[in-house]
DNA sequence: AAGCCGTGGTA
DNA sequence: TTACCAAGGCT
């Protein structure tokens, strides 16, 4: 098909695509939380908020967390159990830790101030090339590339780049574009207007592109392709994990709970006990109360299943087979394994998929069943 | 390079 | 239901 690359930037006026794209979005930006705001930490915070995550789920994440950590320094020196729990539902879960690290790190070297070069600001923890230039651009005005999906999207139907967005050498194809495009009068509101389009008009399935801005520099509107661009190749299938979980009282009516590993998958984030197991189901009870002995020196008795719940991830798909039970031993509290009431849970940080299960061992209480 | 790392919305 | 999508980064 097209060739991508420097000539596609020949197909169109570069001058008039940048007053027609940022013209637009002067009048019809949308009005966000952090587009009142100049403070660096601020833009950054959103910027870590919205990698893999709508606008519509960051905002009221973004103004509790502005609420609770309204500096840079407020936020570097919040205990982790804070900032865990203020995550708590967005996912994705190391950006949040990341994040303080990064934190910190400006409060030692950069004496509390976000460092404004390329250099020193992709060294942080956390900032990858997106958002060192999203930060740069937006809250220091430097035209640095901000290269996310969006951007990906829309330059690719306007430049006519057939490349495999999919892949992650195709992103430098869109910094070397956008260093040729970006006004460098206004690179925060050029950067945020191609994401904008790409949010708002330039979508991935049916564009509106009647709507578009900047149509007469479009080359797939031109041609017809808008449907066919970008090019992206589909990944392959989830995992499957099977696991046996329980929600277990002490005679004082307070449930045992673990924190997970400090790495890996919702690392650091606290749960009910479970395990992985790989025979039939027939047994998953004396399963998990044997893997429950093992780990925990943990003796209890559990009821049938009281039921399963399925939780997607981005690449495996947990099936928890669901117990509640009694604790017949004395345990041994850790600062990773510790007895805790339903008012006390409130403070810890848990994954959204053992909040279902904590609401499904709720709703079995309530019908009355015993166990 | 390709797999790991969450969640909720939508066609 | 399945599959894909949404302001990516780390290893």
């Amino acid at each position: 098909m097209q060739k991508n690359s420097v000539e596609c930037l020949e197909i169109i006026d570069i001058n008039n695509f940048q007053a027609d794209l940022i013209g637009w979005f002067t009048n019809e930006k949308r009005d966000l939380p952090w587009r009142k705001e100049r403070d660096p930490y601020r833009i950054w915070v959103s910027e870590i908020m919205l990698q893999q995550t709508r606008v519509d789920t960051v905002i009221p994440y973004y103004n509790n967390f502005m609420e609770q950590f309204p500096t840079l320094d407020d936020f570097a020196t919040a205990d982790e159990e804070k900032i865990l729990k203020a995550w708590e539902g967005l996912g994705y879960y190391s950006r949040v830790r990341n994040l303080q690290s990064a934190c910190k790190e400006v409060q030692e070297k950069y004496e509390g101030v976000v460092p404004n070069t390329p250099k020193e600001i992709s060294s942080l923890k956390g900032i990858g090339p997106y958002t060192a230039g999203a930060v740069l651009s937006i809250a220091y005005g430097v035209p640095e590339p901000a290269v996310d999906g969006n951007v990906m999207r829309v330059l690719s139907r306007i430049l006519s780049i057939w490349e495999d967005i999919a892949k992650p050498s195709t992103r430098k194809i869109f910094e070397e574009a956008v260093r040729k495009l970006i006004s460098h009068e206004n690179p925060s509101y050029f950067n945020q207007a191609l994401m904008e389009l790409g949010a708002l008009i330039c979508t991935p399935t049916s564009p509106s592109c009647l709507l578009c801005p900047v149509r007469e520099h479009c080359n797939a509107f031109e041609t017809g392709t808008q449907k066919e661009l970008p090019v992206k190749t589909k990944k392959t299938k989830v995992k499957d994990v099977h696991l046996t979980a329980g929600i277990l009282t002490d005679v004082k009516g307070r449930i045992l709970i673990r924190k997970r590993p400090e790495s890996g998958l919702l690392a650091n984030l606290w749960e009910f006990p479970n395990f992985e197991y790989v025979t039939d189901l027939k047994n998953g009870q004396g399963d998990f109360l044997n893997q429950l002995m093992n780990e925990y020196e943990v003796e209890a008795i559990v009821n049938e299943s009281l039921g399963s719940i399925e939780h997607v991830f981005s690449h495996l798909k947990w099936y928890i087979q669901i117990y509640s039970g009694k604790i017949l031993s004395e345990v041994k509290e850790t600062p990773r394994l510790k007895l805790v009431s339903l008012d006390e849970m409130e403070s810890y940080a848990f994954p959204v998929s053992h909040q279902k299960m904590l609401q499904q061992f709720l709703e079995f209480k309530k019908d009355g069943l015993t166990l």
